[in-house]
RNA sequence: GGGCAAGUGGCGGAAUUGGUAUACGCGCUGGUCUUAGAAACCAGUGCCGCAAGGCUUAAGAGUUCGAGUCUCUUCUUGCCCA
């Protein structure tokens, strides 16, 4: 047996290209990227998995004839590096390019066809100073504000924490209680786009119906109206939103925020002020709200009902409602909505029913809100009209009386972009000692983050710096203060796939020919995870810039999108409860794993997602030099469709690296034996069977079926095996050899070329054609069945009719004995596929 | 609570989209080789049955000559939103 030492093959052909270019100057552009990584340290198998998704189709659609562009680069902001920077006590800049060199030596260890020449890295002042351009762009265009909203604040570290960084009410790293605190911040307007993010999702067909879905649903579309109400004995008047404005007749009081200005005039009211500090023990979540025992403070005032004279509708506040969603007031229909159903039975208030549910008898108490669909009723002028019709009725009817309005909600709310940390791309603006914000001039750019800060004080480093802030204001002369936040490093993100279309472009972020060339990315691939903000964000963006440069004709940037499945382990449990990392536990049997160090039971827990809180991780660096990088790649494409998750296991690799063996081995024989046989007969069906793999095995790929196209190298290795024992010419077999080893190239770079190098073949890159007419001629089976139970396989020519199938099937023994004494039916026949006689 | 997926051997998973269910891999069983093990190779491997044959794609119904695939009901799991 002939062994190859794949990392020496592997590490022979690295060192030949720098970079690799998959340029086909005359064929159809290709813009294949995979999301780059954040430099966090090494890479993990999750990125393994997402780099040769990309690394096999880019290689595939280069060996096709297209003109490949592959870059990638680095999402290089971001707190990761602050807070490593900190334990180590060295510089973010320092710590996140150390990461860079390992992590871009890992993937070069892959083998991936990335043009390294295009590597950009978000941190790098030639990338963040276009950022900031196109910062001062937007604003221009009255795309960006500032504004004042509430964040979680974390009073020992004098920050704003996102979301995810409070746990249970605390911040993660200080655990002190967060507070809300009302900030100024910078926001992007995405949502003057609400509309259109919404409706063009309908032209993006190469996207998963799922992460349409999720984007539809946090755009948040609700069609509804406007509706004044007058109050009661004053001359002010109390502004709703509602969706259901044909339950009006249902309607029974008027709910509002604490937060309303109808509430102002209870500050000093103690018992206001207890009711709206109860309501802030619940939190703002809608989870919250809807489980919470809805509360109300009664205001003692009242509105009058629009439609329905001397009706009076009493006003409360209550802790349901929430002042950033609509206008921060509702009119209350029991009847139809649970909340308002709770409320009401607490306070005793009417329950009007208006909507009869048709399926159903209505019994004469309700137990809950009905929310389905029905007729009118109980509503004057709605009565007997479908809900649709009588929103329609209704809307126009508020119009006419001037009481309101349609009106279209979105839940999107605009991307707040201010960040108070050190290592992110600085804010281009400055405030003047007038109070006034105004950009910084372009000319001045980039806007460079100091080196000298003190990472270890609490607050914001870039406010804590010593003169960093301090700055003259260039039209007037005066002395002006730079903003000291910087920005939301998915902004960073928003639009790297555009600098990559001309990454050493010095005059602007890119240059408008090349953006028009690639652009949009024709394959996009990465996690689900970022199914809405990365994606949403780029598609503003993308828009943005299309309203500041009208000559950009892309309005979409990512045409098709693909997200891969993550890469799952099991987990490893000692006695003391302590997660184990892979490498030290042994499988002894079936039942039993043991510690490697004291041979103590663990408990195996099942395949998770790989973390590193529970040590189920497999270091992807250890695996290339143990396996080379040719199986790793096979195998994290072979056990699972590329869109669900997969289950790394050393066996699995172990049988990858097995069968490359064979291959190669496979290789080793062809190249050794020396038949000159003439039977064309039997080389003629050789090749067809061939030509068939190929053919399958290039519809697998393209329709992203890795795992089947590797099944089917499988099937290909085994007719190889068999053939090279029977009687045919070894040139024959040595072209069909190469055909396959071009097939395998995308999967197994490194196995390949050296495998054809040894072949003698001088077109690596490209696509085997195959003789499409071989699809037709080749012998089909034909199923006969009886009764629809298949009794009988025939291998028969392509094409043959009914009579001609009917003969051969006749001299059947097996058909035969069904069909002797028996009448026949009914015959169905489907042509190349099946017989079926009803006896 | 709402929405969306998905349920196929011991396991990961195929199935030309309504036409041979269980391809391919892992694991397991037996064999060859070997002092032994590993590797390699050969054979077997859904269930019942000695066999002929019958049954089988979460459960149940329906449409159809024919259903893993379509429709309905139920159950389970996963993801997302709340």
């Amino acid at each position: 047996m002939e062994r190859v030492n794949f990392q020496e093959i592997e590490k022979k052909w690295q060192n030949k290209f720098s970079s690799i270019k998959l340029y086909n100057k005359n064929g159809k552009k290709f813009y294949c990227l995979e999301m780059f990584p954040y430099p966090s340290g090494k890479i993990h198998m999750g990125h393994v998995r997402n780099y040769t998704i990309g690394d096999v189709l880019a290689r595939y659609k280069f060996m096709k004839g297209f003109n490949v562009l592959h870059p990638m680069g680095w999402d290089a902001f971001g707190l990761p590096a602050e807070n490593a920077a900190r334990i180590n006590k060295l510089n973010p800049k320092k710590w996140t390019e150390e990461n860079i060199d390992t992590m871009r030596k890992q993937l070069k260890m892959l083998g991936l066809s990335i043009d390294w020449d295009l590597e950009v890295s978000t941190c790098d002042e030639s990338y963040y100073r276009h950022q900031q351009e196109l910062f001062i762009d937007f604003y221009n265009l009255g795309l960006v504000s500032r504004k004042e909203t509430y964040v979680n604040w974390d009073p020992v570290e004098k920050s704003v924490l996102a979301n995810e960084q409070v746990i249970n009410g605390k911040g993660w790293r200080s655990n002190a209680v967060v507070e809300r605190k009302k900030l100024s911040q910078w926001f992007f307007n995405i949502t003057k786009f609400s509309k259109e993010l919404l409706d063009e999702l309908n032209k993006l067909p190469g996207w998963p119906e799922k992460v349409k879905l999720m984007q539809k649903n946090w755009i948040g579309e609700s069609i509804g109206c406007e509706l004044n109400f007058e109050i009661h004995d004053r001359k002010d008047n109390l502004k709703v939103f509602t969706t259901r404005p044909d339950t009006i007749f249902g309607a029974s009081f008027i709910a509002v925020s604490v937060d309303h200005e109808i509430c102002k005039s209870f500050q000093n009211n103690s018992d206001f002020n207890n009711f709206k500090n109860e309501c802030s023990k619940i939190g703002t979540t809608e989870e919250a709200l809807a489980n919470a025992e809805k509360l109300g403070f009664f205001t003692n005032l009242y509105v009058k009902h629009p439609f329905i004279k001397n009706k009076k509708l009493p006003i409360y506040a209550a802790n349901f409602v929430l002042m950033d969603y609509g206008n921060g007031a509702i009119f209350g229909c029991p009847a139809h909505d649970q909340r308002d159903f709770d409320f009401a039975t607490k306070y005793k208030l009417p329950i009007i029913r208006v909507i009869k549910d048709v399926a159903a008898e209505d019994k004469s108490e309700m137990k809950e809100a009905f929310t389905g669909d029905g007729k009118v009723i109980n509503s004057e002028f709605l009565n007997n009209l479908s809900i649709v019709d009588a929103k329609k009725t209704i809307i126009n009817k508020i119009t006419e009386k001037k009481i309101g309005s349609k009106k279209i909600l979105f839940r999107l709310k605009d991307w707040g972009i201010s960040r108070q940390r050190y290592w992110g791309c600085p804010i281009p603006m400055i405030y003047l000692e007038d109070g006034s914000v105004v950009p910084v001039e372009k000319s001045e750019l980039p806007i460079k983050l100091p080196d000298d800060v003190d990472l270890n004080s609490a607050g914001n480093p870039l406010k804590n710096h010593p003169n960093w802030k301090k700055t003259i204001h260039k039209a007037t002369g005066k002395p002006a203060v730079r903003e000291t936040d910087t920005l939301d490093t998915f902004v960073d993100s928003s639009w790297y796939f555009l600098r990559f279309c001309s990454p050493n472009c010095t005059s602007a972020p890119f240059e408008t020919k090349n953006v028009n060339y690639w652009m949009p990315v024709d394959q996009y691939i990465g996690g689900i995870e970022h199914a809405i903000l990365h994606l949403l964000y780029s598609r503003f963006f993308m828009r943005a810039i299309n309203k500041n440069n009208e000559e950009i004709k892309t309005k979409e940037p990512f045409k098709n999108l693909f997200t891969q499945g993550m890469v799952c382990h099991e987990t490893y449990m000692d006695s003391k409860g302590s997660w184990l990392y892979p490498e030290d536990v042994e499988k002894i049997s079936q039942l039993k794993t043991v510690k490697k160090t004291d041979g103590s039971n663990v408990k195996v827990g099942p395949s998770e997602s790989m973390s590193k809180s529970k040590k189920n991780t497999v270091d992807p660096e250890t695996m290339i030099k143990q396996y080379g990088a040719d199986s790793v790649r096979w195998f994290i494409l072979s056990d699972s469709p590329p869109e669900k998750d997969v289950q790394w296991s050393d066996r699995g690799v172990v049988s990858a690296n097995k069968f490359l063996q064979k291959i190669w081995n496979l290789n080793y024989t062809v190249l050794n034996k020396n038949n000159n046989s003439q039977n064309d007969k039997q080389s003629e069906l050789f090749k067809k069977k061939i030509d068939i793999f190929i053919f399958k095995i290039d519809k697998s790929i393209n329709n992203f079926q890795f795992n089947v196209a590797i099944a089917q190298f499988y099937e290909v290795y085994k007719f190889f095996n068999e053939t090279i024992k029977k009687n045919i010419n070894s040139q024959i077999v040595k072209e069909c050899l190469i055909k396959i080893m071009k097939l395998m190239l995308p999967f197994t770079p490194h196995l390949s070329y050296e495998c054809l190098t040894n072949l003698g073949c001088k077109d690596f890159n490209e696509w085997p054609i195959i003789d499409k007419k071989v699809l037709e001629e080749i012998n089909i089976n034909m199923v006969v069945q009886i009764n629809g139970k298949t009794r009988e396989v025939l291998s028969v020519n392509k094409d043959l009719d009914e009579r001609s199938i009917t003969s051969l099937t006749k001299v059947s023994e097996k058909i035969k004995k069904y069909l002797s004494n028996k009448k026949i039916k009914k015959t169905i026949f489907v042509k190349n596929k099946i017989i079926n006689y009803i006896i």
